[in-house]
RNA sequence: GCGGACGUGGCGAAACUGGUAGACGCAAGGGACUUAAAAUCCCUCGGCCGCAAGGCUGUACGGGUUCGAGUCCCGUCGUCCGCACCA
């Protein structure tokens, strides 16, 4: 009679099979239904999935399982992002090709995702090192380059000596190269550029549509693009002589209000007026040398100090000709925001006003706060930056700072030094243009070639792909592609003479930029099917780590806006939903406190807990061990639990479910083994309840209860549906959990009745319906176990094809309900009464309520409070 | 420095637009079943007082608005995140 305890392991590889079989997860173009496309960030294929992993694509599968049922035709790729460094160092260290590495891998990993049962259409998998991508990559390459979106030029970079190559700015820690500790130095090299920064302002105001993100990542992209709005001058030299005859400097500032404040000017160590001095002076050379020194080590700006050089040259205040202020070279200026030089307004910018008192410049207030005194306000050690009125700036005085900012733009404007305008108005974003060359081997090669005669001439699109050669050395340092022995040998296709390939590859992010897209048409000879993109995408719902909250996603919203002007897309915006998880995080463990202690990892510990003490021993040799703190898991701290691990032994169903509930999807959870142990005992509870009455309900037509424990029970599960639903629409799936759960508390006693025989027909009905319901609700999270259970109840066909219940919407409002009272906002007791009833009826039955009669004594209340379906509040 | 988010039992957390604070889970304690263990089932579980009925108190801290505040406003403290010599 007792079911025997579910073996998830059969059964999910059994289930596994046939939904394979049945190629029920294959999408087709051609559906009558809407479409829904539900994305995961894809994978890097580092060679095992992790936690988390698990965690992202468990819930991209409620997604997908859930609208599926809904009836939408949904899309749900994978694939992999497959070039990048880590192939390369594998291949230094192990010997192997990059190539086989990385494929090796994918295999790895496509088998172990295969194992969380997910709703995949495998149909469509692709590696971005797949040459079939990368050859439609470099042609959407072309169409940028022939449209004007990517340009070429040089620019400055973190050149590592010894490995030859360009480091990102994350690699150099300390000023040194992350992998071969040496001196990072600053390198000029012609790079290739992605326009991304003409896109600035529409990417900005763009955010402000994309309703269905988290407002986090909108403000960190509009901090990101970091729009200014401000004026660009011209300071004009009173002593073109010390300056090599350059006649004025251009500055860029947000406060032009502030000029009557200015006391100097300073300029960046790299500016070309800095660099014509210091080739006359070995002073000045001397410390642009130590400004650009000190440049290189991110961690050194926080403490580094505001340090100048005061050179021979003036400038004439360009409201009073007869003012003039000496021009600085200044280490916190830099060449690559506005014009590499400001003026400096001690008065109202602390930096500025540090500045001023070291080098005893004078410092005039400006601005004051609108209740201040003009005749007493002064500045001494900390600047006023706050809005108020002018002061001390002749015709400006008693103006808002605002005002003033626009009769000084204005003036400014229409004022001219040499030939053209002193000022224009300037719009400034901190948005840099995109540079995507890599000096490295794994990657998508730039498809251009150099000509000594024609110069840089496109490979034309016939010849595509530039393939990677495979017999490459990658034991030299330096590019590969470099020092192969013939495959930058070719032919220019303009003239026929021997010319030379481009042999930097594109960053990696270019390939995640524009996946999404390739997934709706992954087989096309071109890099979309316009029209089939077109319908998919936008991608509905787009899940992944907040990490890429920035790069990636600005970038791929840049793409999208390429490939729509090149004519490979009809929108501009890729994700109309995002959702970014939270981390997977565990305890730590180590042997002693502080550094000395050496990691435990969580396989090896036994915890024992006593009356709420919790102590940690090894689980072989039984020494005690400290319980530290709580982070992300992580190799170096040990703190990992294998994917592989839990599914051998409690399942797919149970690990994914465990994902979904205790924490909101959007923070970090803690994963805890009785938390797994938890979520499993819930799986086989749900197995033990519905086997045991499997035998009695299986023959049972499924009904809504008529009455009595019958009708309690359906109204239960109807409200479930409803609440489960809208759960998962808001992907609150922790809260889906939690009425799943009291669905099962709620099911349990009328189910062991009706196994022990006891329940009549219209009990049995309601049960009946009710696992029926509980099955199909539980499928999007635990897609195994509800395919097993749905067969064990006797229904035909499987859960993955049939359609999410309904709710009878009769059920879910009581007749009855309780309203609670509150005597003076003090809750003292409830009044059960119709739903309907008026507020007259409440009235009356308030005032008869004993503790009601009790506390006003039989005297009318002061007041009498009732929010209807709500509460009722008594004033006395 | 600038910008943002958050602070609820022993723990993870619920609480829709201000309306019963702590749903649900974990841990813990007590009990039943068992020769025993596991599994399962039942009960208790914010704090204080009380035999109990019940009362008081409680959402970081201090004020305020309101019939009513975890939720709104002002201030303080703390934690986390993003950007950062940005002119």
């Amino acid at each position: 009679m007792t079911i025997e305890r579910y073996n998830p392991k059969q059964a999910e590889i059994r289930w596994q099979r046939k939904w394979e079989e049945a190629r029920i997860f294959e999408t087709l173009d051609d559906s009558s239904a809407p479409k829904y496309y539900v994305l995961e960030m894809f994978p890097y294929p580092s060679g095992r999935i992790h936690m988390g992993h698990v965690r992202n694509y468990a819930m991209g599968d409620v997604v997908a399982r859930y609208k599926r049922a809904r009836g939408f035709n949904v899309l749900h790729p994978m694939g992999w992002d497959a070039f990048g460094m880590p192939a390369e160092n594998a291949a230094m260290q192990n010997k192997v090709h990059p190539r086989d590495w990385t494929y090796a891998n994918i295999d790895a990993m496509r088998k172990q995702l295969k194992s969380m049962g997910l709703s995949l259409d495998w149909s469509r998998e692709f590696a971005t090192c797949d040459v079939d991508y990368y050859k439609q990559q470099q042609a959407l390459f072309l169409d940028f380059l022939a449209a004007g979106l990517i340009y070429r030029r040089n620019s400055k970079v973190n050149w590592d000596p010894v490995d030859l190559t360009v480091l990102a700015n994350e690699q150099v820690i300390d000023g040194r190269g992350w992998r071969s500790g040496a001196l990072v130095e600053q390198r000029e090299l012609t790079q290739w550029f992605f326009r991304i920064s003409d896109f600035a302002e529409d990417l900005l105001v763009s955010l402000d549509d994309l309703d269905h993100w988290p407002e986090k990542v909108r403000l960190m992209q509009k901090n990101w693009i970091g729009k200014s709005e401000g004026l660009s001058m011209r300071w004009e030299i009173a002593n073109p002589a010390a300056a090599d005859g350059a006649t004025d400097i251009e500055v860029y500032t947000t406060r032009p209000d502030t000029l009557f404040g200015a006391s100097f000017l300073a300029i960046a160590a790299d500016h070309p007026l800095a660099r014509t001095l210091a080739k006359k002076d070995p002073a000045v050379a001397e410390f642009c040398d130590q400004c650009r020194r000190a440049g290189t080590s991110l961690a050194a700006l926080d403490t580094a100090e505001k340090i100048g050089l005061k050179t021979t040259i003036n400038v004439v205040h360009p409201l009073d000709r007869e003012w003039t202020v000496p021009v600085f070279i200044a280490n916190f200026v830099l060449m690559d925001y506005g014009t590499g030089a400001i003026f400096g307004c001690p008065s109202g910018d602390q930096r500025d006003l540090d500045f001023a008192r070291k080098y005893n410049l004078p410092v005039t207030p400006v601005v004051m706060p609108a209740d201040a005194d003009a005749a007493s306000f002064v500045i001494t050690d900390t600047a006023y930056v706050g809005d108020g009125i002018m002061i001390n700036s002749r015709n400006l005085d008693g103006l808002s700072p605002e005002t003033a900012f626009d009769t000084v733009a204005d003036l400014l404007e229409s004022q001219t030094l040499g030939d053209a305008p002193q000022a224009r108005r300037k719009i400034h974003y901190r948005l840099r243009d995109w540079g995507l060359s890599r000096q490295r081997y794994w990657g998508a090669p730039i498809p251009v070639i150099h000509c000594d005669d024609c110069g840089v001439v496109p490979v034309p699109v016939k010849d595509l792909p530039v393939r990677l050669p495979d017999d490459v050395t990658l034991d030299k340092p330096g590019n590969p592609l470099d020092h192969h022995p013939t495959w930058r040998h070719v032919n220019c296709p303009a003239c026929e003479k021997p010319a030379r390939r481009e042999t930097d590859t594109m960053d990696t992010f270019v390939d995640s930029s524009w996946y999404f897209a390739r997934f709706t048409a992954p087989r096309h000879e071109t890099p979309t099917d316009p029209a089939v993109a077109s319908a998919w995408l936008p991608v509905d719902q787009y899940i992944g780590g907040i990490e890429h909250a920035i790069l990636h996603l600005l970038y791929s919203r840049f793409f999208t806006r390429a490939m729509q002007q090149t004519g490979h897309i009809d929108l501009k915006e890729p994700f109309r939903g995002l959702f970014t998880q939270g981390m997977v995080v565990h305890e730590t463990y180590r042997t002693e406190k502080g550094s000395k202690g050496e990691w435990i990892a969580p396989a090896e510990v036994m915890i024992e807990d006593t009356d709420g003490l919790r102590q940690a021993r090894h689980a072989t040799t039984g020494e005690p061990l400290v319980i530290g703190s709580i982070e992300k898991m992580s190799k170096s701290k040990k703190n990992v639990v294998d994917p592989d691990d839990i599914i051998d032994s409690y399942g797919a169903d149970t690990a994914r479910f465990f994902m979904l509930s205790d924490s909101p999807p959007d923070r970090d959870v803690i994963w805890t083994e009785a938390g797994v142990e938890g979520a499993h005992r819930f799986v086989q509870r749900i197995w033990r309840l519905l086997g045991d009455a499997a035998g009695q309900l299986s023959g049972t037509e499924g009904g809504t209860g008529e009455g009595g424990r019958a009708l309690a029970l359906s109204r239960s599960a109807h409200k479930t549906v409803k609440a489960v639903g809208e759960d998962i629409e808001k992907l609150a799936f922790n809260k889906a959990v939690a009425r799943l759960y009291e669905l099962v508390n709620t099911l349990a006693a009328p189910l062991a009745d009706v196994t022990a025989g006891k329940a009549d027909a219209d009990l049995k009905a309601a049960c009946k319906q009710a696992a029926d319901m509980l099955v199909l609700l539980i499928a999007p999270m635990m897609p195994h176990l509800a395919e097993e259970s749905w067969k064990l109840l006797g229904n035909d066909g499987m859960v993955a094809t049939t359609p999410w219940p309904a709710y009878d919407p009769g059920l879910i409002t009581d007749e009855q309900i309780t309203l609670p009272v509150q005597i003076n906002g003090k809750k003292r007791g409830d009044l059960t009464i119709d739903r309907n009833a008026d507020q007259a009826a409440i009235e009356t039955a308030v005032l008869g309520l004993d503790f009601v009669q009790t506390a006003t004594g039989g005297n009318p209340p002061r007041k009498l409070i009732i929010v209807p379906q709500r509460i009722v509040n008594v004033v006395i």
